[in-house]
DNA sequence: TTTT
DNA sequence: TTTT
């Protein structure tokens, strides 16, 4: 069992790139509060497949969101030396500024979001 | 374990009482929509103590809502039959209506409200 | 969002079926024990695909496991009365009765079972 | 919402110490299966009081835990370079080895311990 | 209706 | 019984 489930902010626009098998791959920072309103805690988010699309999409730095996802550890070396930091990879993501309610009545980009991109997914 | 977040909207408004120990008590009704789209579930929501008073006072029919609680099941007797439900306490109550971000710049009850006012630890 | 986290043991044996288009469902129920030894909560659970079929085959009454998914509304009707209840909806079912850590050393089924079959929905 | 549940077994004997306002602190490592047997992710945890006492009481490096907590990024200097690492603070941790489940046929220490310390609860 |  |  692994699962995360967070509240918060952008603190940056999200970057899409593709991967070289062509899958979409989108990297962003989140902001979430703390419980009473001291300051809040940083982390870094990874989305894949259509979801990257779309958040990249149709989110941008400030935009509220929730995130149903897991943890991960990232692995890397740097100099020889062996680095490692957690990330979150955002399985769901609820998009949750509700400015466009008026001009999105039927709420289409409003909601979760598929997990995968393989497919057929409308959007 | 037993953890449950949800994101959704109060169906109606809260109902604030106090029981007999003078605890706040409020109940209300969450739509959660699906994930694409089709629908959405509905489920009872429970709150005690300190978020239950900011909940009744802040939040009303058509609020968007965070969660962050566990489930319960409820029984009784009625027609001497026993009868049960399930029904979600709510830990933490997040407000995601931003309306009021005008208004209230400190975000004083956006944001998670505290769980305990001077009681027993539910956490 | 809408995500359900438990751990606890069956409270009977899962039974397993398949639907009409050929896709296992299996239905069992979890006792949940509370945080201070007071009792339990039951719920209902239901579980699709390849999961369904693994949980029906290695697990049973008494087994402990750990569950992530989402709350689902189940409706009908009852002699013309509008019936609903909430039950859980298992996306990932983790076996955590080491009793065959010995004769399964490779862990295969001990851990997560993967959500899907060879079908839609990954989530 | 800040919201994480885990299940994984220690990579190390908890280490906890007393902070200068008497308070329990308990370090500790855990490793995570991925969901298809491939790997682990190991992450950073960290408890507080009472359950900080009983997990360095009665969990050690291999005991199979589940956590309920979230998600906090700790900062610190080093060189005069700001670092900054994920980790995870426990607020539940269930005790899942039933090894002890004959000799401690009451289950005592299985299940969930509170989150405070500054109180009374039996255990 | 209930698990350990 | 239901929210947007």
């Amino acid at each position: 069992m692994n699962s995360v489930n967070l509240i918060g902010r952008w603190t940056r626009d999200p970057e899409m790139r593709f991967t070289q098998n062509g899958k979409a791959l989108t990297k962003v920072s989140i902001a979430v509060n703390r419980t009473f309103g001291e300051g809040a805690d940083f982390f870094e988010v990874v989305i894949w497949g259509k979801i990257a699309e779309n958040t990249a999409q149709y989110t941008k730095k400030g935009s509220k969101v929730g995130i149903e996802g897991r943890l991960q550890q990232e692995t890397w070396e740097k100099d020889g030396q062996k680095r490692s930091k957690v990330v979150i990879v955002a399985e769901r993501v609820e998009f949750l500024d509700n400015k466009n309610s008026q001009s999105n009545p039927n709420n289409e980009i409003d909601g979760f979001q598929a997990i995968d991109d393989d497919d057929d997914i409308p959007f």
